[in-house]
RNA sequence: GCCUCUGUGGCCAAGCGGUAAGGCAGCGGACUUUUAAUCCGACGAGCGUGGGUUCGAAUCCCACCGGAGGCACCA
């Protein structure tokens, strides 16, 4: 054995395991019967006054997150979901024996313990062990106390080491979960279904990106993995689910950076006999009740102003906020020669496939968006961008469709959904073409969707919220990395199975 | 895919051409009320990997592998 693995800390806790296992005592038990979490603990005894004894005897189970030996008294800091305690740990409680068993515990084992309630002389709350069991070891041991895990490439790949050590990255998760969940009981309470439609899709479509596609053997059949949600959601409005839910994963086959994640969470949202203007209320109140129960406000600082996510947000067609964001008229209904002047004149480039409305939404997304930073209803987008949604009632040239823009990006979208087949079929059958003509990005004709909207399919609103970019909004954070559990990362290399050898 | 930056013991981190600081953790010792406990002592890496330049490289160059940011594309 060299002097390195002599040192080495992993080979100094697989020793302890041994000598455990030799003195007849399992480091891997099988359950520990807590009566009470850390939490209920605090909620129970913090009216305790400074210096209290109890004879109240609580077991209670957690990791030890901190040790500080202190001669014949050993002062430790358990951590279960709900929060932290200390342990007071005596030998002339413990007895000299079971004390010094204790001290060889490490920072980073779970272990489970009886003992009193009591306060110390400082004000304290804590438990006084009378008995404990290690409940499982910990091999490696846990990263600086102070500075946590830093390393951002490790924190990505070893989150259960980010979520034990770093306070930050556990408030963006518990943010995430809130958020999610209010949505979720909100869309319940007006009555919403949610379900859940197949991943595997035979046909590329609800959205244009790039698919991931696999192979699926039994059928010998090339699938796609969703890239959205919106197609069979909405053959349920025809089956008279009336209103709809799911939140769940899509996958775009596209770049990584701090927006975008190849898999991602979509919220998609339908309600029979509305159209996009109920959407609008529905967003506003799902967003402002996530931020409210996620973060216990509806307002939000980021990099230096406040963004009140509050109801009512700002309504303003894409039209006229081009002409106020930076003073230029470019509509879907104009002269295509004048609407590539317009692009010329702001130095942005078009192709020759693109119409008056995809150079419209060029402009918008080019110079527009990015300055709007609070919640703003942008309605009324051209119609060549948009193939699932409704002709607009009073303009030809636009669709009855809005995004929501805060903090300069894009947070939802949603349309007075097209019902109807025979439009529908056209939309798809362009899409087509450009997929036949090399666009990656482009869908395919979906004949089973078409004689679904044949069926009749109801007048309905539908709504898509980036889950991970509204989470990112409320927590704060840039990186969508930051607000995903386990984002996508290349390969880990160096990683060996020397490294995990058991002695 | 391209551009820039980056990779030092389990963790944090200095060094930026002259032969690897320091802190935390771990190990040994002292200490029965600590709170990032404290004090004393001993230990642990040749600097992502592989080449090259040089009398000499963690430091410079090249390639490769991770990571971050930006560009392009998109939610």
């Amino acid at each position: 054995m060299s002097p390195e693995e002599r040192a080495s800390i992993r080979s100094q806790r697989l020793a302890k395991l041994e000598a455990m296992r030799a003195a007849g005592t399992d480091p891997y038990p099988y359950r520990f019967d807590r009566d009470r979490t850390v939490g209920e603990l605090r909620a129970e005894f913090d009216v305790l006054e400074a210096g209290s004894e109890t004879e109240v005897s609580v077991r209670i189970a957690g990791r030890l997150m901190l040790k500080r030996e202190q001669g014949r008294l050993t002062f430790g800091q358990l951590r279960d979901r709900t929060g932290e305690v200390q342990l007071f740990v005596s030998a002339g409680v413990l007895g000299k024996e079971a004390f010094a068993e204790f001290n060889t515990l490490d920072r980073g084992d779970w272990v489970g313990v009886e003992g009193l309630v009591m306060v110390t002389k400082k004000g304290e709350l804590s438990v006084k062990v009378t008995s404990y069991e290690l409940l499982s070891k910990a091999l490696r041991p846990l990263p600086d106390k102070w500075k946590g895990l830093a390393d951002v490439d490790a924190r990505y790949r070893q989150r259960y080491v980010d979520l034990t050590v770093n306070d930050d990255a556990r408030r963006v998760f518990e943010i995430r979960f809130a958020a999610v969940d209010s949505i979720r009981a909100e869309l319940r309470e007006r009555g919403y279904l949610e379900v859940e439609t197949p991943f595997l899709h035979l046909q590329q479509g609800g959205a244009t990106a790039r698919p991931f596609t696999t192979h699926y053997n039994a059928l010998d059949l090339t699938t796609y993995l969703r890239i959205a949600l919106e197609l069979p959601l909405k053959r349920l409005l025809v089956g008279g689910f009336e209103r709809v839910f799911e939140i769940g994963r899509v996958f775009r086959n596209e770049g990584i950076d701090t927006r975008h994640n190849p898999e991602f969470t979509m919220l998609e949202a339908y309600e029979a006999f509305g159209d996009y203007n109920e959407m609008i209320e529905l967003v506003e109140s799902l967003v402002s009740g996530a931020a409210l129960s996620a973060t216990g406000a509806t307002s939000i600082e980021v990099h230096g102003h406040v963004i009140e996510l509050a109801a009512p947000w700002r309504r303003v067609t894409m039209v006229d906020l081009i002409k106020e964001v930076i003073g230029v008229d470019i509509h879907p209904g104009m002269d295509l020669a004048e609407a590539r002047a317009v692009l010329d004149g702001l130095g942005l480039s078009w192709k020759d496939s693109w119409g008056s409305g995809r150079c419209t939404h060029e402009v918008y997304d080019e110079l527009v968006e990015s300055k709007v930073i609070q919640p703003t209803v942008v309605l009324d987008h051209p119609r060549e961008t948009s193939p699932l949604a409704k002709p607009h009632r009073d303009n030809p040239h636009l669709v009855e469709r809005f995004e929501v823009i805060v903090d300069g990006r894009e947070l939802a979208n949603a349309y007075s959904e097209l019902n109807d087949p025979v439009e529908q079929l056209l939309r798809f059958q362009e899409g087509a073409a450009q997929k036949a003509a090399g666009d990656l990005e482009a869908g395919d004709v979906d004949l089973d969707y078409i004689r679904a909207l044949e069926y009749g399919m109801p007048p309905a609103g539908g709504l898509g919220i980036g889950i991970d970019r509204l989470i990112m909004l409320l927590a704060g954070v840039e990186s969508i990395r930051e607000v995903i559990l386990f984002p996508t990362l290349r390969p880990e290399s160096g990683l060996s199975e020397d490294d995990f050898r058991p002695a």
